[in-house]
Order: structure tokens, then C-alpha cells, then sequence
DNA sequence: TTTATAAGCTGTTTTATCGCAGTTTTTAAT
DNA sequence: ATTAAAAACTGCGATAAAACAGCTTATAAA
């Protein structure tokens, strides 16, 4: 049943889109990780390539929770909406990582919404076939178990931030946070993002982080061009919030 | 090879472990719900029962993470400790909850403390047996990587919680938290907690809690005695915190 | 019963952060 | 190049929450 659609490439497409997570460039893709290990192939051909523009928003809070997208190429901004309208930045994606798994517990709804901060491609798999390939694979479970156990752990370990930092601190945080994931291009964070989304991620305001922005200028901690952010010294900066043993959250 | 150990009692005291499990009165431990799916009865069988005093501490933050916890009987206080030894409580968990799973990840040491608020009954599971047990039943890895993604939803709602509530607001959310997860005993809530408790809670400090506290007596929201509070009317407390659509945690 | 210690309470002061309003600069569109 | 719109910036007043200090009431121990 299963062994003639391992062999011989009658459905050609079928075998392309196997082709193209086995060859993903996303190494610590769990996807791609655990290949090896699924009995049935089809779940992987079933999966869906889909293109978002930047500024577009693919998962809507609210929405019922059809599937998982995983981020083959682009960067994503996840975000909740709270109180007179204002934006709560859960987190920023990058290519390799799992959107939309907030809601795959008993969550009928996406608790978060998701957009594109510059052209995106996703993979979609939708929650059945997920489910399918989890019950059959202990070890993808296991895999996607320690996933959201490390999600957890950042999490609350932003819990204890939020409540017990500054808001000078949570912003350096957030600079930190932004280097560590995507790094620098020619002397700057190889991400740009505007002083709201850093309030929006800091919980805070865009004034402060102007406010701050502006002193840790002047302290030649940071350097700054518009929205090109520059980190003068990591070390000075992680000083700064080491009381807060604080946590590597990729 | 595995046949011998599921018939007769010639080690009658392993057999007796065996049968704990099966007979336990926690009905939603994941353990118990997944009890038939284990080919390997030595995972029951190696799990060790432990009790601790009221006020004991079982779990040190940092100490190194070799199993995993579950509550057979009596309540614990999961915490952190941020700046100048502040306390966070992470959560408040009863029979049937799992403790020291945020260190079953990719965390070498534990990121918590727990501690008994009266005398515990605990089931101990070395981390090699549950690994071992979830990588041979997908089942009960799923069950397990659902559990995970709703202290995820948990935690990243307690996370819009305290960036957007005011202190009464989360004061209000922390007793209605208690309410839903230990009701009501004779008119009060059915769990004795320090006002300090309740700000480590809430991400504030003990004067708040109080003053918060005795308005709130004022308006007839909420009787005290001493540690004893009771929750006048409950609909009344949820209104006010009813915009941050606030999230069923048990 | 007395004493000690912790927990609860309240008024005042201090501080951090927010929100508003007005200005400048940057970016994008025509 | 010109204009419009958005983003960045700054000062100032308002406010919520924390910190401090002193006092009272429980609770536990001697």
C-alpha cells in the first residue's frame, strides 16, 4: 500500500515536494530532522508552499486553527492584540522555525496573529495530517514535545523579565534579543524595526525607547541611522542586565 | 523478555507500584491515561514515591534535572528568583499536575523551585525511564507535547497580562486564578496564601496587595479573615478585568 | 501569661513611566 | 522636485506604583 508510492516517479509533483524537504536548506528544520523516521510519505506531499508580501498578514487572531506553518525563507513578526488596541510582540521568526503552534493544543483559535516583515515563503501542514505523522513517529513527537518545552522556558523567563526589569532594561534586552537571533550586517542588527515594534516587544512605549535610544547614544553604547540599529559593545550591554541571569531565547 | 514481569507477584512490592498507577485517583495524570499504551512495565515500576513536610522545598533552582515530578497529593508553590532575591511565582499546582517540567528540554538545570505549601505525596520519574517511555509511545508523547503547548498558551497570556493590566487588575486576576483552580471551601477560597504570596504572584509588593485588598473589601467585592478570603461575587471581579479576554488556567 | 516574631495595615514620600503636544526629520508618493 | 504622510524626537505635566516608616494585630514560642 504504502511501498509503490516510495518507488518510480509516476506523480512527478508528488515527487518534487517530497524532494523539496528532504533537500530543505532549513537544517533544524523538525520537519526536515525527522524525515527518516515517517512510514508515510504522504504527509510531507501534502504539505503546501504558499508566498506572503511583505506587510501581509497570514494567520489572524482568532481565526479557527487549520494547520502549522514552518517559515522556509523571510522573517516574521507573531504578535497578540490587547487592550484599546495595543500590540503585545510575541515574538520575531526566522526561516527554520514553527509558526501558529500556540494553537495546536486544545486551542480552537490562533491566540496570535502573524505577518510578514519582508517577502515570506511558508510550508503549510495542516492539523490533521500533523497529528496523523505525531501518533505514528515517537521520535518527531518527542522532537516537537522538547520544542514547546524550550518555548515554554522562554517564555517564562520573559514572565519574570516584564515583572522584574526596567524599562531601560527591557529594551536593552530586546536589542540583545534581536542580535543573538539575527545578528549584524555591516555594523548594524541585521534586522530593522521601528521604535514602536521595539515598545511593542519591550512592553513598553515608543517614546521611551526613543527616550532610551537617545541616552544609549550618548553613553556610545549603541549607534543609530534611522531604523539601522548598532550595538557599539555587546559585552557593556549584557553587563547591563546580568543580574536578570538572563536567558539565550533563539 | 518482558512477559515474566506482567504475570505473578513473585516481587510483590513492584507489583504493588504497578497497581498504584493503575488505581490512582488522579484520573488526568498523563501517566494514569496512558497506562495501557506502555509495553515496558518497568517505567511504572521504577517510579519512586516520596513525601515532603509543608514548607519543604523539593526542587533547588539550578540544581541539575534528573526526573520529573507528579503530584499524587497535597499543593505546591512553583517559583523563581529574580534581583535582590525577589520571588516570582511561576504557579500554584495540586494532585495530578506535573512540577519540573520546564527543565526537561534542553535545560541542564532546573529554572524553578518548588516548595510544599502542606504535606506532599509526590511520584518521581528519572528523566532515562521517561524518555525512554515517550520514545516507544507516540501516544503518550503527544499527550505530553499538548500538556506543554498549553502551559505555552498559559504563560504567553500571563506574559499580555502583566504588560498591559494595572496592579488591581492583576490582583483581581490572581484571586479569580485561585478561585478556578482551588474553589471554594465554607465561603472561602480553598487555598491560604501570604499577601506576599499574592504579589509574587502578581508582579507586585505586599503594600499593594494590601491596600488592593481592603478597597476591595470597601466596595464588597471580597470577605477576609486573616488569610481567608472569599470572593463575594465572582461575575462581579471578572467584569472588570473582562477586556483582557482573559484565559481559563487550571 | 508573657514575650517574640511575623504578618497585616496605613499615610507619606519618591520614583519611574506614561501620555500629551508640538517640532523635526525621514520616507514614500506624485 | 514637490508634497504628503509617517516616523522620530523632546520637554513637561500627570499618575501609578514602589519604597519607606511607623503602627497594630495576629501567631507561635517560652
Amino acid at each position: 500500500m504504502t511501498l509503490h508510492k516510495n518507488i518510480g516517479f509516476k506523480n512527478s509533483r508528488k515527487a518534487f515536494q517530497d524532494a523539496s524537504c528532504v533537500s530543505c536548506v532549513n537544517s533544524n528544520c523538525l520537519i526536515h530532522k525527522n524525515l527518516e523516521n515517517f512510514s508515510n510519505v504522504d504527509f510531507v506531499a501534502h504539505k503546501k508552499t504558499l508566498k506572503c508580501k511583505k506587510r501581509q498578514q497570514f494567520i489572524i487572531e482568532g481565526a479557527p486553527v487549520n494547520g502549522l506553518f514552518f517559515i522556509l525563507k523571510g522573517t516574521v513578526k507573531v504578535f497578540r492584540t490587547g487592550i484599546n488596541g495595543r500590540q503585545q510582540i510575541v515574538r520575531f521568526a526566522k526561516e527554520g522555525e514553527i509558526i501558529g503552534h500556540r494553537g495546536f493544543g486544545t486551542e480552537e483559535y490562533y491566540s496570535i496573529g502573524a505577518i510578514a516583515l519582508e517577502d515570506v515563503v511558508l510550508c503549510y501542514f495542516s492539523k490533521d495530517d500533523l497529528q496523523e505523522a505525531l501518533l505514528e513517529n515517537p521520535k518527531f513527537a518527542y522532537s516537537m514535545m522538547l520544542f514547546y518545552a524550550n518555548e515554554l522556558n522562554r517564555s517564562e523567563s520573559k514572565v519574570k523579565s516584564i515583572s522584574q526589569m526596567t524599562v531601560r532594561e527591557r529594551v536593552i534586552d530586546t536589542l540583545l534579543y534581536i542580535y543573538r537571533k539575527f545578528g549584524n550586517l555591516r555594523g548594524f542588527l541585521n534586522l530593522s524595526l521601528s521604535r514602536k515594534e521595539y515598545a511593542d516587544y519591550a512592553g513598553t512605549t515608543e517614546e521611551q525607547v526613543i527616550r532610551i535610544f537617545s541616552t544609549l547614544k550618548k553613553e556610545k553604547l549603541i549607534t543609530a541611522q534611522g531604523k539601522k540599529i548598532g550595538i557599539t559593545n555587546v559585552q557593556n550591554l549584557k553587563n547591563e542586565i546580568s543580574e536578570h541571569n538572563y536567558f539565550l531565547d533563539f
